[in-house]
DNA sequence: CCAAATGTTCGAAACATGTCGAACAACAAA
DNA sequence: TTTGTTGTTCGACATGTTTCGAACATTTGG
C-alpha cells in the first residue's frame, strides 16, 4: 500500500463503501462476471449488463438497482451508456486495478 | 475474482463496510504501515500500534478508537493483543492477500 | 402520434452508523 | 492498597442508508 493510496483515503473509503451493501456487491459482481477487462463486450455473453436483468438477478425492484448503479457509478466502480431503450453497465478495470494494487503489500 | 468469492459475498460485503468508514481505514492503514506481513513486529518502528496512539493520529477519542478497533478486529482484518496495560494491534496478513486476490482479474 | 418497454426520480418508513463523554475495568508501579 | 495509565462499555443523539411503490421520463416500433 503506496503512499500515493493515502492521500485518497476519503475516496478509496467511498469506493469501499459502494462494495459494502451486499446487493451492491452482487451488481458489481455480476459484472466482472460478464464484462471482460478493458472490454465493452458485455453483451456478447448475454449476462445481466442492463438494470432489469439486474434486477431480476438480485431480487430487488428496479427503482432499486437503478439507485445502487448510480452509486457504483458516482464511485467510480463502473460506467454505463444507453443502448437504445437500455442502460448497458460495465466495470471499469482502471478501478478494479487500482483496488488490486491497494491490497498489494 | 473466484467463484469461491461469490460465496463469501456477506463477509466479503463487511469487511468492505469495515474500510468504509474515513476514520477506520486510516487505522486500517497505520497499521499495514507499521507492521510487516507475516510478523508480529509491531512495535519494532514504535509507530501506532496501540489504540491510545492510533486515537491522537486519527484525532478521535480513544472510545471511537476502540470500537472501531474492535469493528475491524470481527471482520478479520486487524489482530490483537494485551501487552500489559496496552493492547497491541496488528494487520491479518492473509485478509489482505484474500483482498488482493478478489481484485484480481 | 400512441403504446409498450425500460429506467429514473421522489417521498417515506425502517433501520444502521459514527461519535462523544461518563462510568467502569484491567493492569502496573510504588 | 492506592494511584495512574490504558482501554472498554454504555447511553444518547444526529445523521445516513436501504428499500419500496408511485409517478414521471425516454426510447422504440407500429
Amino acid at each position: 500500500m503506496s503512499n500515493y493510496d493515502k492521500e485518497h483515503i476519503e475516496e478509496f473509503a467511498e469506493v469501499f463503501k459502494a462494495l459494502s451493501n451486499p446487493n451492491r456487491l452482487r451488481i458489481f459482481l455480476s459484472l466482472t462476471s460478464c464484462c471482460k477487462p478493458g472490454t465493452v463486450g458485455f453483451f456478447d455473453q448475454g449476462s445481466a449488463a442492463y438494470i432489469g436483468e439486474l434486477a431480476d438477478e438480485v431480487a430487488v425492484v428496479k427503482s432499486t438497482v437503478s439507485h445502487h448503479i448510480k452509486e457504483l457509478k458516482r464511485v467510480g466502480l463502473i460506467r454505463t451508456e444507453r443502448q437504445g431503450q437500455k442502460i448497458a453497465c460495465w466495470v471499469d478495470p482502471e478501478m478494479v486495478e487500482a483496488l488490486h494494487k491497494f491490497f498489494k503489500f
